[in-house]
DNA sequence: ACGTGGGGACCGTGTACTGAG
DNA sequence: CCTCAGTACACGGTCCCCACG
């Protein structure tokens, strides 16, 4: 015999029943704000539920609505990148603000690679523990969108909306966010800029990396080079130390986030590198890390809270039967501070 | 009409068992391992249940077994200091890779304080959406206990095993680690040394700062100061600033975690304070963000992500009716880097 | 005819009980 | 009499149909 009986008696919808002296049906009605019953009976149901601390039974409630009332998260990252990123955490808790609204609940699933991610996500759904998904860290040619299309799984997307229109997407505009970055450097007087740029896999990465280099040729100019990475310290230091050992070494890099442009002025002090006199940084993400570091990181900035908010509330508006609608959200906008300097 | 249509016909275990032609209880005692069914039959109908991609339904599983296969984690922290506490996505991660080997999901909730923390722990115990938690940061006298224990809610706590032994935990020695930062610290010559806490609520902090005194009093040491916090990087930069502002500056600081330690080395440099040759540091928490400051920083490391499946496989042990059973984690091993040097 | 509330089918699984070979 | 499979009901809600005033 366990300490924890799962057999305990617990209270369900007959108990309040009961003791309001009605049936199941007018109970259930009462607490959906369905018509059918009279003011004065649902107002006496509704508090007795409330005194005796009353909670519809979630899987009693979704066996029965086929609708789990939940969202499923997946990220598809090793722990050790997840965990410096603060990215994920404050994402995940604008997206619960929201969710908690509507007593969705959010259930999360961390695994390293894609295949696996794509194994989460049909176990979920065949067992319908999911009413739908929040799509990240979105491929170019993402292997995860036509499964979702072809199964019917509600889905956000992070990222782009797709042409199709199939699935609606939370996105800011990362093009015009790096356009702004490299139209600062050249008004500094930078000439030779460089991009260490994120996974290359990545979609954003793409357009990132598109736009620096439209950016660049609008100002006739070249890019020394543009760097792929995986986000680790380690690789953007690595990339850094290359990019100053070179013959045309920059005067300035842009780093696709606030992990590896912590690296890029870590290797700079290393090789005796002024930052920023002899080199200017930017950093693609803003977190509390572009303030610990010194000196202190210009960076692109965004509200990521609002971000999840956002993405939250596009699905449960698709969920709740409303047509596709993408939003997009606020251009990142670019916070000088010391690690940026005249040419 | 929706997009998704949440009607449409899905795979169920009569399809399965039309499909092999039996009943459905055939099915369900072949896919449950019971006896009652033939070896031959249950071979078959699990060979089509495989082919099918048949998985059964949550929801309804959940009512019949009274055990909704999920467990709760709520994180009662502000997003801002989650965001750069690398440790909660690896141990988040830690434990996934546990859940999954029984294909038991993990709901998450991220809120701002301790009330609404209760609350949602209420809500999900009353909705049956988990059959057990884990809980993280417990108070040196924590509201939820009592809850848990008059609720009879299964829970694993991190931290402290209680002296009832009512609920298993899993902890480490935070009081051997604390004494071997301090045994490293007098063995390098310091004399003068202080320790910057975390918050005073949390019962770990407690511990270390018990165990801090008595370290330096085994070696006829009086501490400069021990400072409270909130484990942000800001309380980590003014204790720093306070205590090297003071006549009796300490030659050694230890940090209850690497944020604030970034922090300490942060105010040290802006004080013109030499790191490490002036003042050493040691850092609570180890991440990469210790490998990312300059000078790298000495710090206390632990294996979180195993820490996280340990408190994982606990729960479950727990929830698979086994007797509460708490379990020692290793304890964190000091890591010399270069923010510490002899006096 | 209309507002109100009772009775019961149903959602998909798990699992006693029952009965046939 | 023991093995295997079929039937029936429980789990706790939602929601439709219909009786009653």
């Amino acid at each position: 015999m366990s300490t924890y009986d799962r057999r305990v008696k617990r209270l369900t919808i007959s108990d309040i029943a009961e003791r309001a002296g009605v049936s199941i049906g007018a109970v259930s009605f009462a607490l959906n704000g369905r018509p059918g019953v009279s003011e004065a009976t649902r107002s006496r149901i509704l508090s007795i539920a409330a005194e005796m601390g009353w909670r519809p039974n979630a899987a009693a409630r979704g066996l029965s609505e086929s609708r789990a009332h939940t969202v499923g998260l997946v990220i598809a990252r090793s722990a050790d990148t997840l965990g410096v990123e603060p990215f994920f955490m404050k994402f995940i808790a604008g997206l619960e603000s929201e969710l908690a609204l509507t007593r969705t609940a959010l259930l999360l699933q961390v695994v390293p690679d894609h295949p696996r991610s794509i194994e989460a996500i049909c176990d979920w759904w065949a067992e319908r523990r999911v009413d739908g998904l929040i799509v990240m860290d979105l491929w170019a040619d993402d292997a995860r969108l036509p499964l979702l299309e072809s199964m019917r799984i509600p889905a956000v997307l992070v990222g782009r909306p797709r042409p199709d229109g199939g699935m609606p997407a939370v996105w800011s505009d990362d093009a015009a966010a790096v356009t702004e970055a490299v139209d600062f450097l050249v008004g500094l007087g930078h000439q030779r800029i460089a991009r260490v740029a994120g996974l290359p896999a990545l979609e954003h990465t793409q357009v990132r990396t598109a736009a620096f280099h439209a950016a660049m040729a609008r100002h006739g100019l070249a890019p020394v080079a543009v760097v792929d990475t995986d986000y680790t310290w380690a690789a953007g230091a690595e990339a850094t130390r290359a990019l100053l050992a070179a013959a045309d070494r920059p005067t300035a890099i842009t780093f696709d986030n606030d992990v590896m442009a912590t690296a890029g002025v870590s290797v700079a002090r290393q090789l005796g590198v002024g930052v920023p006199h002899e080199l200017s940084i930017i950093a693609g993400d803003d977190s509390q890390l572009c303030e610990m570091v010194f000196p202190t990181l210009t960076a692109l900035s965004r509200d990521v809270q609002a971000y999840g908010a956002h993405t939250a509330r596009t699905l449960l508006r698709l969920l709740n039967g409303g047509a596709p609608q993408s939003f997009q959200d606020a251009t990142a906008r670019l916070v000088p501070r010391e690690s940026t300097a005249p040419c």
